[in-house]
Formats: C-alpha cells, sequence, structure tokens
DNA sequence: ATGGTAGCGCTGCTA
C-alpha cells in the first residue's frame, strides 16, 4: 500500500497537480490537507473518476482536511469523535479506514506567535489529538495519523535551527506536545529511514526563494503505529512536485510525504 | 533590502 499525506494550499488552485500526482505517483490512500473548500465544492466527481473515493471535511476558504483511497474508504468521520461535523469552525480533522487500516487526515493550527491565544490553541489541539486516539484506536491496531503538524519535531527537522530559535513550530512546548501523541504508539517512519539530515524537510516558504536555496522545515509527518511501521519498505518526501511545473502552474509550498507499505 | 509569495476575495487576513 502506498499512503501519502500532503498540504495543497488550496484544492481548487492544485486541482491539475493533484490529478497529475495521481496519475503519476499512483497512491492507495492520499491525505489532503488545507482544500480550502466547502464539502459541495469538493471534487469527489473527478477523483471517482480517477478510481478513488474519498471523504472531506471543510467549510471554505481555510483549514479543510481529505482522505482519498482506492483500496476502500469505510467509517468516514469527519470532525472529532462525538464532535457535530456541521458545527465545526475550523475543519482540521477526518478519518477513515482503508484497506483494514485507520487513517486520519490532520492540520495541526499554526499557532501564529509563541504564546498568543493561538499557540494555546495549538497545543490544545494537540492534546485533543492525543485524547482522541485514546478513545478512538488502539494501538495494536493499524493506525496512520498524517498531515500538516505544523512542529519541526526535532532541529534536525529545521534549515537553520539559530534562525528559529524561541520561534513557533521549535518550541519545546509544541515538541512536547507532539512527543505525547506519538507516546500513544506511533512511528516517524520518514525520520526512521532517513536518521541523517537536516531535512528531509516538506515546506518551503514561498518567499525569497526559500525552495531553491534549501531552507524548509520538515512539518508533515506520517506517524504509524507498530503493525504499519514494522511492513514500511521505503518512506520519503517528493521533493519533485515542489518545483514549478513546465506550464508555469504553481506548487503548494508543501512538498507530498509518501510511505511504501507491504499492507 | 525593515522586504518577500501565495490564496481568498475584494479588504486585509492567514500562512
Amino acid at each position: 500500500m502506498r499512503l501519502a499525506t500532503w498540504n495543497v494550499n488550496s484544492l481548487k488552485a492544485r486541482l491539475s497537480r493533484v490529478e497529475a500526482w495521481l496519475a503519476s505517483s499512483s497512491p492507495d490512500v492520499l491525505c489532503l490537507q488545507e482544500t480550502k473548500s466547502t464539502d459541495a465544492a469538493f471534487p469527489a466527481g473527478r477523483f471517482a473518476t480517477l478510481g478513488y473515493e474519498s471523504v472531506h471535511h471543510g467549510n471554505g476558504r481555510w483549514n479543510g482536511v481529505a482522505i482519498l483511497s482506492r483500496v476502500g474508504l469505510e467509517s468516514p468521520r469527519p470532525a472529532f469523535h462525538g464532535e457535530d461535523p456541521a458545527a465545526v469552525t475550523e475543519c482540521r480533522i477526518v478519518a477513515a479506514t482503508c484497506a483494514g487500516a485507520r487513517v486520519v487526515s490532520v492540520y495541526v493550527p499554526n499557532g501564529r506567535v509563541v504564546d498568543s491565544e493561538f499557540y494555546v490553541a495549538k497545543l490544545e489541539w494537540l492534546a485533543r489529538l492525543r485524547a482522541e486516539l485514546d478513545a478512538t484506536c488502539a494501538p495494536g491496531a493499524a493506525v496512520a495519523v498524517c498531515g500538516d503538524f505544523n512542529v519541526a519535531p526535532a532541529d534536525l527537522d529545521v534549515f537553520d535551527p539559530a534562525q528559529f530559535a524561541g520561534a513557533t513550530h521549535v518550541t519545546g512546548r509544541e515538541r512536547d506536545a507532539l512527543a505525547v501523541v506519538l507516546r500513544w504508539g506511533l512511528r516517524d517512519v520518514v525520520r526512521e529511514l532517513s536518521p541523517d539530515g537536516p531535512g528531509p524537510f516538506s515546506w518551503w516558504d514561498y518567499r525569497g526563494g526559500a525552495f531553491h536555496k534549501g531552507e524548509g522545515m520538515r512539518i508533515d509527518l506520517a506517524l504509524l503505529s507498530a503493525p504499519l511501521a514494522s511492513r514500511v519498505t521505503s518512506a520519503y518526501v517528493d521533493r519533485e512536485e515542489r518545483k514549478k511545473g513546465t506550464s508555469g502552474e504553481v506548487p503548494s509550498d508543501h512538498a507530498p510525504v509518501v510511505v511504501d507499505i507491504d499492507w
């Protein structure tokens, strides 16, 4: 099974690239973040034509998450369990069972400024994600939590730790909150297969030619429970997708993270 | 050189 996660920074603006990437990379399951789409506008029909079932949770303009699968998509759940999806103001989590694996697509809040109300809400959101796993899954089952975590887990995940010292995405409290999620029983398989850094980065600022200068961060993660992690054959970032297209199409500021699993 | 880019949507916010 090929499992991937990609923050597309607007599905409407990126649809042709997403469709091309599905055709060229053939993921079995793709988690999307920042669709900036409503459920009504989500192009489920286009994806169905390509052989993918899908579930989307979004209310337009900002945020929005989805899962596409061509290996079955059962028990879709937009929002945290027990939440009324229609009442959610920030759509940041959706789950579905694909080929017997519980797949969760997450878009963790950015946090904006350290110690701001948004930063506090980010820490709380990560704590809620851990509680969600405790309440809805077992670490002995096949579980994949994939998405844009907006946290660089270690200094190895930042191009210049000194430049980012004390900034959001790298603070100890954010890393601790992410570590609590991991301690539920998840493994960061890209880092396991690429123990040396810096990188591999998954996000580069649009500004200042950051991508071509190699100035990125690794904030998009595929976190797998032991039954899945033990069967991983490769895990990597598709940096090619971050380059501009020949027809001048703009890429997302994030690259897809891809995991191949003997599953 | 106190900036820069992209998306949404039409003004300034979010990232």
